[in-house]
DNA sequence: ACTTGCAAATTTGCAAATGCAT
DNA sequence: GATGCATTTGCAAATTTGCAA
């Protein structure tokens, strides 16, 4: 479950509608904003107020898959944690900004609180199979290592304690983008990460390791 | 206090020092940004780092007072509430209490005993090699399961999606004792947890696979 | 109920290749 | 073109995992 929420639309704009699910509590699942025609005050109005992302026309399609798949994530972990994230503006993201964030909850009204969570742990669902569980985990612990790195793959390589060449599989394994990260300096705009932006966004079939085949007994 | 960040920099760019800061905690006050050049990604960057603001050049007198007076007031604000993590927002600990057990913070640098460890994501430490923090995870995993399924094996191994004579290696190679001889009483799973007092009997050596030799290169 | 032997599937490290940018 | 760093690949060794005792 995730929205792709358009900032032009026939009735209202995608950032009040925004807004409005913000002040309501009904942002329960990761927003991705799209525009055409967006200025720098939209957008940061659209992501102070939970919108996950803001892609620019014309999307790249790689872009978008790798939005949509990190968002679907995202919507899983929300819905593992119960989340309040501080409405309107306060929103000091201190570590680990990757690993969850949005889920703007009104805060006072978090009625749908289960009786035995108990299934998770970590943000990570316990009740599943271990593999799944498992990649879940090292997800969020990779994407807390390299927000907390600045996505400098040596350094995460290093304090993971794996060899760098290999922290790449695995990265690309658990569906970790590492476009975001600006390792350099803001380069974006019009030419999103250069050499990172292709691969696993469609390639399904070159991952390198298959183990997705269903289980059938 | 507050803090005028500008993108363009002699040495690096504002949102990577800013992203700097969130991530070693120290964003303690309010940011505003300012750039004359900046894109869309630019600021949906910065704002979900936590700036508070993002003006651009050329900004108008009004706006920047505006903002500074509000950045202010929200200073002011965050001390007296201390904005204990907004992010790393992860709180469900109801019943999964087994969580750390495993020797976890050894004396790395933790001693911030600042809002946001971070350090640590609901029981399990992320600031340690992938492989202890896995294992530690799977320990969690594990004793989740077999308590919830009253150390049925089989069925925690169904759970689990694995073979029941390899979980008796993981647990093993884990650490983690089933000795109890409660596997008999009479209970189903919807029981929530129970038994969790069970502590970690270590016998390493068991360990049916050694991994922890020093890598001495 | 729990262990073992073994082969197949995965993971992981190392060295070499490829790609980019200065 | 040369040089240095980031990312991929090929490969073999080390581990994990399922199946049949």
């Amino acid at each position: 479950d995730l929205i792709l929420l358009d900032i032009w639309m026939p009735d209202t704009d995608g950032v009040t509608l925004l807004k409005e699910w913000a002040s309501t509590g009904q942002l329960t699942m990761p927003v991705i904003m799209m525009s055409g025609h967006a200025t720098i005050d939209t957008a940061v109005e659209a992501t102070r107020f939970g919108a996950m992302e803001f892609l620019e026309k014309p999307i790249a399609m790689t872009r978008l898959l790798t939005a949509v798949r990190s968002g679907l994530e995202r919507g899983r972990l929300m819905r593992n944690v119960r989340i309040s994230a501080p409405v309107a503006p306060v929103a000091v993201e201190t570590a680990a900004p990757l690993a969850m964030q949005g889920a703007i909850h009104d805060g006072g009204d978090a009625r749908r609180a289960e009786p035995t969570p108990a299934t998770e742990h970590n943000g990570v669902a316990l009740d599943q199979p271990l593999r799944e569980a498992r990649d879940q985990f090292e997800r969020v612990y990779f994407e807390y290592h390299l927000a907390r790195e600045n996505y400098s793959m040596t350094r995460v390589a290093d304090r993971a304690g794996l060899e760098r060449t290999h922290l790449y599989r695995k990265l690309k394994q658990l569906g970790i983008e590492l476009a975001r990260g600006l390792r350099r300096t803001e380069r974006t705009a019009d030419e999103p990460v250069t050499a990172l932006d292709v691969p696993l966004a469609r390639s399904e079939s070159t991952v390198y390791s298959q183990r997705n085949h269903e289980y059938d007994d």
